[in-house]
DNA sequence: AAAATAATCAGTAAATATTCCTTAAAATTA
DNA sequence: TAATTTTAAGGAATATTTACTGATTATTTT
């Protein structure tokens, strides 16, 4: 079947947190031998329920510390156009997310750049050069206040 | 010294996209042996480029597929206000990200929940509760276009 | 050009991941 | 209820990776 129970859940909840975490060790937060630790990681991987491990930068220190949300509406609400911008979007290295919303804006779009002289190169030069888009709105972040990859059980 | 060469930033390219590549693997990609990598990837980690390493869950897999934007503004501007708000939110484990912004809104946060009536139940009994909250202004990701953890180099 | 420094290579012991088989527990069915 | 099937857990053996060492080569500094 494919439903977790308490067991997976707390196994996922550490995985979220530290991806680095041995079999021994977390065979050991829970009370298990390796053996069924390791079966069920490789099948919450098999079932789809994690996606990936990834490392995660420490974004001031690579020296990209600005981080931009930017609200975009389209001119017309045409399927190509969308599509069209949905497909440049993939592209754009500076974009970490985009979210097709519901309400008075069309995309929420979360941007990270290394300076605002580099955002503005980008709205101008990248994001601006995508058709049909009508209302642009930037606004800045002054500080990440919290930001997790982590979903809770 | 503490700046990134070129082969640090194919390290960090390549563990962004898939952490569980062994030394050997990334090694072999970048025409090295095994040694340089692995003292590369150490360095990378005790300087504080890298952060962490954690399991990215599938969304709706895990049964947590309704995604919110809310914005927040605050009633009166003091510090011991701001600062009470912002204690809260780490707590609060549905808030996914949480910005101080510039402009108009003082929050921006995303929330992340199982369905439109947990959302209610957590703006109502949780996110409310907070003292001092003026403006609250939610919408809702129709389509999530793109989601990304990585920098790009 | 010589010295000092840093990076890389190659090899090895220890730890971890992986496989396979056995045992126990739970659920299903006769 | 007992027998059967299914599922999860445990244990031991093997493969792979990691962590570390010392020697060698490249690079930088003076």
């Amino acid at each position: 079947m494919d439903s977790l129970d308490e067991i997976d859940k707390s196994i996922l909840k550490i995985l979220q947190r530290d991806a680095k975490q041995t079999t021994k060790d977390i065979a050991a937060a829970l009370n298990l031998t390796i053996s069924p630790v390791y079966e069920r990681i490789r099948k919450l991987e098999a079932q789809g329920f994690i996606n990936k491990y990834v490392a995660i930068l420490d974004q001031k220190k690579i020296g990209r510390p600005v981080t931009a949300i930017c609200q975009v509406s389209m001119r017309y609400h045409n399927e190509a156009f969308i599509e069209n911008f949905v497909n440049e979007i993939q592209h754009l290295e500076e974009v970490q997310e985009c979210y097709h919303m519901a309400g008075q804006v069309d995309f929420l779009l979360k941007i990270n750049v290394k300076s605002l002289e580099e955002y503005h190169d980008f709205v101008r030069y990248k994001l601006s050069k995508i058709d049909n888009i009508g209302v642009l709105n930037s606004t800045f972040v002054l500080k990440e206040v919290k930001h997790t990859s982590e979903f809770f059980f």
